[in-house]
RNA sequence: GGAGGGUUGGCUGAGCGGUUCAAAGCGACGGUCUCGAAAACCGUUCUCCCAUUCGGGAGGCACAGGUUCGAAUCCUGUACCCUCCGCCA
């Protein structure tokens, strides 16, 4: 949620920033009507409730205050409703972005940061993912379209050891640079997947919901290490909070299909390690830095050509104020594709969460919040497989991985 | 799944229908003292609304309803935590 004080006390600042992300700027209109409704409507049942007190204090049943009491009751749906509407009006303002984002309308317009390694030159035609996958046995879309539905797949030997494999490295990597390790839940209440920006409805829906139950599964880690320490205030000399977390990822990825949707790319269940940062607002801009830094020591250590995208402002989602994406070379699209994600959210999932810092000076305010993918098991090992591929189909295995795998080169005989 | 017990400001913890407009302690912050610090002492330390200088008012005790002139306190529902039983990886 965005400072309603923010949108009070400067109301074209907000409008400018929601219009250069391509939200409907008359939003803040609508925000400021319906603010100045509900302090008016406090105003008038302060004043009962003033005089219901005074009443009260006489210490009697008396026939005007219960006057007073039907009056406040016929008065406080009002308000309830009133400020039912304006938290969801004011939900639909996005976080403003940065200074630094580049303003721009949509992906198109995202700016490449830098390149890092060459992209391979094949002396034979490289095979898709898929094709090596199924015929090295280590990847099975059909089996899971047969079991769970499209878009659901199976992993075999050297596959399933890869996944674990990339887990590993990642982990091992950031635990050595301070990141605390986390397995977390896959399931979690709508109130965290709702407050980072999941939803279970909608265009872009992404959340499947359990039935009967307040729970959905989550899209990323994210979602649990926000929720982590939700209504908690933090003192300053405590933060900040690293975190590599694990779990499954779930996506509906409703309406998300085109030319690259196929296979690995996009699926409905992966597996992620997602860093995750709590720190005080003066520090988010380095800790954001510092994420970019580690996914790119992540792809660089695997051998993987990318480049550095950063994102417009039309890009950048509802959360972020400032995000970056590092994208894989992909041999058989020809192109880069995005393998990580890593956004500075400022504190504006805190206070939809409310996660507060208490400072030096004794003064209470909202942290910021950052996250970042450390690998992502499905779109990782996709480039792995297209980038490592030998011309008679076997696949090498990047030297960081070969320790966790203890093997060279997945071939079949 | 069954039976009990619990949930109070940053923390610990009182209160169990009207001198409590949430006691007390701890921590934190400001001040006095000091060359400086510690100790001691004084003050501040939930949120919102209006005045925005002194201040005034309302709400808040897990959440949502209800009873009452008056609810942290009584009633109902829900969530979560703890203990025991059952089932089970």
């Amino acid at each position: 949620m965005i400072d309603i004080k923010l949108v009070r006390e400067n109301p074209n600042e907000v409008k400018k920033g929601i219009a250069a992300k391509g939200f409907d700027p008359d939003t803040v209109d609508d925000v400021l009507a319906l603010d100045a409704k509900r302090r008016k409507l406090i105003g008038e049942l302060e004043e009962l409730r003033a005089k219901r007190n005074e009443i009260a204090k006489a210490g009697k049943v008396s026939a005007e205050g219960k006057a007073v009491k039907e009056a406040i009751k016929a008065r406080e749906p009002e308000l309830a409703k009133t400020e039912e509407e304006l938290g969801r009006t004011i939900a639909q303002i996005p976080n403003l972005p940065s200074k630094d984002a580049p303003v721009g309308k949509n992906e198109k317009e995202n700016v490449e940061v830098r390149k890092w390694g060459t992209p391979r030159k094949f002396d034979f035609t490289p095979k898709d993912h898929l094709e090596l996958g199924k015929a090295l046995g280590i990847l099975d879309f059909d089996t899971g379209a047969k079991v769970a539905g499209s878009q659901f797949y199976f992993l075999y030997r050297e596959g399933a050891l890869m996944e674990l494999a990339l887990v590993r490295y990642a982990f091992d990597l950031l635990a050595r640079e301070g990141f605390v390790p986390v397995i977390t839940p896959d399931v979690a209440k709508s109130r965290y997947y709702l407050g980072t920006g999941y939803m279970p409805r909608g265009n872009e829906a992404q959340t499947y919901t359990l039935e009967g139950e307040d729970l959905g599964l989550i899209a990323t880690a994210e979602v649990t290490l926000a929720g982590k320490h939700a209504d908690e205030v933090i003192p300053e000399g405590n933060l900040p909070f690293k975190y590599i977390g694990y779990s499954h990822c779930f996506r509906q990825e409703a309406g998300a299909y085109g030319k690259y949707s196929k296979g690995l790319y996009r699926v409905h269940e992966f597996t992620k390690a997602e860093m995750f940062v709590y720190c005080a607002p003066e520090e988010s801009e380095h800790m954001h830095q510092l994420l970019l830094s580690m996914e790119e020591k992540i792809y660089q250590g695997l051998g993987l050509p990318y480049r550095v995208l950063e994102m417009c402002t039309g890009d950048l989602g509802a959360m972020a104020a400032r995000k970056f994406d590092i994208e894989a070379w992909m041999p058989t699209r020809g192109e880069y594709g995005e393998v990580t994600s890593t956004s500075n959210c400022t504190d504006y999932q805190a206070r939809n969460l409310n996660i507060r810092v208490r400072r030096k000076g004794g003064a209470v305010g909202y942290l910021h919040m950052l996250n970042g993918t450390a690998i992502a098991t499905s779109r990782t090992p996709l480039a792995i497989l297209e980038n490592y591929q030998n011309a008679d189909g076997s696949v090498n295995i990047p030297e960081a991985l070969q320790p966790y795998m203890g093997l060279k080169v997945i071939k079949r005989e």
